[in-house]
RNA sequence: GCCCCAGUAGCUCAGCAGGAUAGAGCAUCGGAUUCCUAAUCCGGAGGUCACAGGUUCGAAUCCUGUCUGGGGUACCA
């Protein structure tokens, strides 16, 4: 390693530029501002750029171009890492990083490895994220895959920035989408005796409940034929509808920590409790019937029933006592995440922990928007009662499991998200998830034949060979990685990722096109493999965090 | 009526901590393979960033209004 050298400091270069023209700042007595840096678009354009001198020209009331000379006079940057600094343009201050900082920064690329990327600014804190969340009535369908892919990528982002995270399912199997179930299986039963049943239309019409009615058939004969309850019938299909669906969950590579059920809530008391808080601290009160929550109080336009005048809760109630006991196990982040149609009800929810005196701005919603599933040009229309959906299981059959993955995760999910299935089975091939995979596996192949021909990266030293454009780009490409990491961790958009990961390929497969890797020059030859092996690196980092696999060979 | 999300190339979408010449994939047209995987690469064409005002040295990005699409607005979840 080049002794010169120091790591600490090495991917700090921003931060460390930061502090030095918030120095440079303070001797030039300028008021104090918040220096950003970009990454211009532009190579001609510099490595790092920011724009303070034109945040300062107001107040300062001078020239932006002026004010950036004074300060680049004051700035002594060190050769080892910036290699020039320029002002253009309207007054901006562009940094180049030298050759020699972009060569080690491969090695140390290199040596993090499979940590390359991680960073600690959630150490020692725990986070939850609760997803899915879907009560098991039928299995589960695209709309639930986003945000299955969605909340579990999201959980992978906070453990790469140090977080504890636990991974939440929150369901209900009381209640009156239950006992429909339920009594969905029991007529299916019934016909399966022969006997001639009305089958409402209102109830669960697929498929999968004839099926769950035959495995009952099979177990019991037509032994059920009087039971009028359907609590048999209903268990049974809970029980069926939720192994299919953590069976679906672990095929996507989704594991949970918890499955909370709603029901613990009204048997350890948390629900009485929040009434009794809200009753004794004047947070609700009696009218029609029916239980209010002043949700007024709160900055809600109106207040809310929280239990009807039939006694019963309406959701607000355990949704409200189901997010306490998430304060009350000492999570520090609580993540929530809701497709669009759930909207409404996270207000009341944040206004209630504000009630119990919670901090609410400690539990951010996340909101996705729909997918919309086409087939050809056709809509689909999707619900779970009548069965005209496509499920993710068919979803992961028809396209594979990194396919579905990727496609969930590329676009932001404020956008609608149309997914025409038909594209996505016939155009599997030309899809971005194996052009991506493919750079890994084409790396995994020089590297095959590297061993082979016994070359391989020894000496730090021999990095100094890499100069040409192709492979500058990439090195600067890799090392926007763990940037990338924190941002869309901080940001929640995880999509950026998936667009960040096909630049890399794409510099990688323009690299492959214009430098052999493997030549009669070995010092060359061990540089590029060095260069290979940190893309690989970043690939693999990448395909880990969205749960995508990193395949050796295509 | 009110609230949330979206409107950017033929299509699907990025970009929206205000910045320099608005991008990618697909589709389309034209090129590249004696050599580490052509599932690749290079190039052309394609734009009133929905519309109208405003803030700013500077706006696709921020503010206001309008239009269009989606979602919500229950003693359903």
């Amino acid at each position: 390693m080049h002794a010169l050298f120091d790591w600490r400091k090495m991917f700090r270069i921003e931060a460390f530029l930061k502090q030095t023209i918030e120095t440079t700042l303070k001797d030039l007595s300028f008021p104090n501002i918040d220096i950003i840096f970009e990454t211009p678009k532009l190579d001609t354009h510099g490595d790092l750029s920011t724009n303070v001198a034109m945040q300062l020209a107001r107040p300062l009331k001078q020239n932006p171009r002026s004010i950036a000379e004074q300060i680049i006079a004051k700035l002594k940057p060190d050769p080892a890492y910036i290699s020039k600094i320029e002002i253009a343009g309207p007054g901006f201050i562009n940094f180049f990083y030298s050759n020699n900082y972009l060569q080690q920064s491969v090695e140390h690329i290199i040596k993090a490895g499979e940590q390359f990327g991680r960073n600690n600014f959630g150490k020692g804190k725990k986070a939850q994220v609760e997803f899915v969340s879907a009560n098991p009535t039928g299995p589960l369908t695209i709309g639930h895959g986003r945000q299955a892919v969605l909340g579990d990528t999201i959980a992978n982002f906070l453990e790469w920035c140090g977080f504890q995270v636990t991974r939440e399912y929150y369901f209900n199997n009381a209640g009156r989408q239950m006992r429909v179930l339920g009594e969905s299986v029991r007529l299916r039963y019934l016909e399966l005796l022969g006997e001639l049943v009305e089958f409402p239309d209102d109830h669960y019409q697929g498929e999968y409940i004839k099926d769950i009615a035959r495995q009952l058939h099979r177990k019991y004969g037509d032994s059920l034929k009087a039971e009028q309850e359907s609590d048999l019938f209903k268990s049974t299909a809970e029980q069926m509808i939720f192994q299919d669906i953590k069976n679906t969950l672990q095929r996507l590579g989704i594991v949970f920590d918890v499955f909370f059920n709603e029901k613990d809530l009204y048997e350890q008391g948390d629900i009485d409790r929040v009434i009794r808080f809200f009753k004794e601290n004047n947070l609700a009160y009696q009218k029609d019937g029916a239980l209010w929550f002043r949700s007024t109080e709160f900055g809600q336009e109106q207040d809310r029933v929280i239990v009807k005048s039939t006694g019963e809760p309406t959701y607000r109630l355990p949704d409200i006592a189901y997010h306490r006991t998430k304060y009350e196990r000492g999570f520090d982040l609580i993540i929530d995440l809701f497709g669009a149609d759930h909207i409404a009800t996270y207000p009341d929810v944040l206004a209630g922990l504000q009630a119990l005196g919670y901090d609410s701005s400690r539990t951010k919603v996340l909101i996705h928007q729909f997918v919309t599933l086409y087939e050809g040009t056709e809509k689909v229309r999707m619900s779970t009662r009548k069965a005209n959906f496509v499920t993710l299981d068919e979803l992961m059959d028809e396209v594979g499991v990194d396919v579905t993955r990727w496609f969930f995760l590329m676009r932001s999910m404020d956008s609608h998200l149309n997914f025409d299935l038909s594209l996505a089975k016939s155009q599997s091939e030309e899809n971005p998830v194996y052009y991506n995979q493919y750079a890994h596996a084409r790396i995994c192949s020089i590297l095959r034949n590297a061993a082979e021909a016994r070359i391989e990266y020894r000496n730090s030293e021999t990095l100094q060979h890499l100069h040409h454009p192709a492979e500058m780009q990439l090195i600067k490409k890799l090392l926007n990685f763990p940037n990338l990491v924190e941002r869309c961790t901080r940001d929640f958009t995880p999509h950026l990722m998936t667009q960040y990961l096909s630049e890399v390929s794409t510099l990688f497969h323009k690299f492959y096109t214009e430098c052999r890797v493997l030549t009669d020059d070995t010092d060359l030859s061990q540089a590029r493999l060095a260069l290979i092996r940190a893309t690989k690196a970043v690939l693999a980092n990448g395909f880990k965090i969205l749960g995508v696999t990193a395949p050796e060979r295509m």
